[in-house]
DNA sequence: AATCAATACTTGACGAAGGAAATTATTGAG
DNA sequence: CTCAATAATTTCCTTCGTCAAGTATTGATT
């Protein structure tokens, strides 16, 4: 399997990740970052090559004083393996093909005509054949399945313990879906799986520690702390979207009141702009147009909710101190709404220096979504 | 120094940390609990029992089946080795002499006149002198100085960056206190030196998680995720303080408003009790005294502050999942009248599983800080 | 052009660390 | 008094990574 399978080397998965990660790159140069003589980067490199998974990039144009042997770096053969990513939602699957790299290759989607297991996995069957067996020919060089699943999942038994949106209790997951498609599954929890994604391939390569927030229909958080990602010891981590910014604020589903999704949940904005303008039957892009085009109320809401998200990231911010932020999510489509708002109010709560940490606000494709399970099952490849 | 000091032999570390935090146990039991062959576990035993840090208690009554020889377990030798830890507040010195087991031995303590470096320096000697060479002659046995200061500081280098009540800037303390001690010294944040006491001597034994709580002037928390302290990329993290749970409370003077230090704080304690009570020169203790005797004005302060702090731990719960939570502090020789509050709105705010989190309440006392200063220095001999 | 310094990489001998399996130690049960 | 069970140790071996020496490839200097 992957050159570092069986009597895993540590120095061959530390090499082969850093390249993964961080780009094209020098053996010296990877020794000196992973604290490793050079004989030993050479040594870790050797079976990686062979095996199609790094290949040696011709000498770059040099850097420096200017003598000496010029570096010869190794980087991804993106095209070595192929990854399937699915991401399932209530009423639909969302699935890509990526490469070594994370680059999507090939997307397609299903939708869910219900979401009990037999029909998903089904579905999942066929959009993994339509993914695998279509142009690309991707078949014969994948192995791997990723999902992402929203709610409580144990990633290293495959289990969905309980998924709120799906109504699935402990569904073993990943061992029907080998069944049906015979790949290796991995089973993540979706935001998690994000997460993954932007640590390795995405804002937070090279950070120690970053945050991942969400906005969508809820708002949830991804934490990468120390270099690894936060699961909380109760199945709970990253509930950004239940602190109380305000004890007088508005009732949450949750039992609480003030938290940051009753005020900016894509539900609350909903509810609270269809109060402000009297229209009983507005959507969320009704609220979004209206408030684009001038509409002090139903802008207000917006207002009040990036608010409510900055108060939610200042407070990760000032717990745990993430090296940066970034915020995503279905519900940024509407960003220029929020962005201003989620700015002004996390500069306002962040404590001291915590107000340094960049903060990144843009939309997300949904398909990213997907990609996160990808990147799961490529960080999977690397740990077999 | 260290049997591990050259060549690290990262078993023998790992065999000194386990016996150390997990008591006495037997080199199978070791052996299970670190994934190490049983072999290992006595090569790594032999150089830590010659060089005096481990003994081998004789052997306990069996548990299980019955048969087979029984387990002789390693434990700590607690006087092979003695630890100063000296907490520095703004106008005292408090220092302990502990054992390797981090237990208290001898204590003491100093008045500051001035906080400048120079007389902290000078009192500082005196005070090791008085703890070295006073009863019990730890003097020849003493080889490391543990430091606790607020504010920001380089453990690493043991740079004091900033200390606010010190008012003090780049402060090489480790390198100065050296020259004054002639010992070894390590330099913490004093509350993530109490957060070290507590992950490896106190209720964070075990536990892969844990957040401490301080209440006292201001509202501090230490975290351990994943095994490790977190610090912050921005030199902030854990500042429990400056979260802010009612977007309409009284200003702070970090410039946001509604944050828990604001309502639940020392100071913010006393003046609204005199607010409340009309009594313009009312102490914190004369607040308690009120509180207790039944002032239902005063009470309700500390019920404010209570919920205060129970929301910013539910915070914490909701953010990270620790295993358990210990709150703890100065201010919590008052705990009777926070408790049920802190609880209770912890319950309130906990988002699902979270509120399962067990919480300790209870108070601290002051030479706590200087243990974990001297728990700290323990823990830098470990690794050295 | 020949040489040299500088840097990148490779090779092979060595040593440290930990595992596997056999061996010794010590108990309780029959 | 033997046997089964568990604990600890010993011996031998593999693996991994370092060290130090050597090869490769460049620009600069003579």
């Amino acid at each position: 399997m992957f050159p570092a399978a069986e009597g895993v080397a540590p120095a061959v998965t530390a090499v082969f990740t850093t390249v993964l990660t961080e780009g094209p790159i020098s053996r010296v140069a990877l020794a000196r970052r992973l604290g490793l003589s050079s004989a030993a980067v050479t040594k870790a490199a050797r079976p990686l090559i062979e095996a199609g998974y790094l290949e040696e990039l011709a000498a770059t144009e040099r850097t420096g004083p200017g003598a000496g042997r010029p570096a010869s770096p190794l980087a991804i053969r993106a095209d070595r393996e192929f990854f399937v990513g699915v991401k399932i939602t209530g009423d639909e699957l969302i699935g890509v093909v990526c490469d070594l790299r994370a680059q999507v290759r090939a997307s397609a989607h299903r939708r869910l005509d219900a979401a009990d297991v037999d029909h998903v996995l089904t579905q999942l069957g066929e959009l993994v054949g339509d993914l695998l067996d279509g142009p690309g020919d991707y078949r014969a060089r994948t192995r791997w399945l990723g999902l992402a699943v929203s709610g409580d999942v144990d990633h290293s038994t495959g289990l969905v313990r309980y998924s709120p949106f799906l109504r699935w209790h402990d569904v073993a997951l990943a061992e029907r879906a080998e069944k049906t498609t015979g790949l290796t599954v991995t089973v993540e929890n979706d935001v998690k799986a994000l997460t993954t994604a932007e640590q390795w391939f995405g804002e937070g390569v090279g950070a120690d520690s970053f945050a991942l927030v969400t906005v969508g229909a809820g708002i949830g958080c991804g934490l990468v702390v120390n270099g690894r990602i936060v699961s909380g010891a109760h199945g709970v981590a990253g509930e950004i979207g239940h602190i109380s910014f305000d004890v007088n604020g508005p009732d949450c589903h949750c039992g609480s009141r003030g938290c940051v999704e009753a005020v900016a949940g894509a539900d609350a904005i909903v509810s609270q702009a269809r109060a402000v303008s009297g229209r009983p039957s507005l959507t969320f892009s009704d609220a979004v147009s209206l408030a684009r085009s001038g509409d002090a109320a139903v802008g207000a809401v917006f207002a009040r909710a990036g608010t409510a998200i900055g108060a939610g990231i200042a407070a990760v911010a000032n717990l745990v101190g993430p090296a940066r932020i970034v915020v995503s999510g279905e519900g940024l489509s509407a960003y220029d709404l929020f962005e201003p708002h989620i700015r002004a109010s996390f500069q306002r709560q962040a404590f001291g220096a915590a107000a340094e940490c960049p903060l990144s606000i843009r939309p997300l494709p949904f398909e990213e979504w997907a990609r996160g399970a990808a990147a799961v099952s490529i960080k999977a490849l690397v740990a077999s």
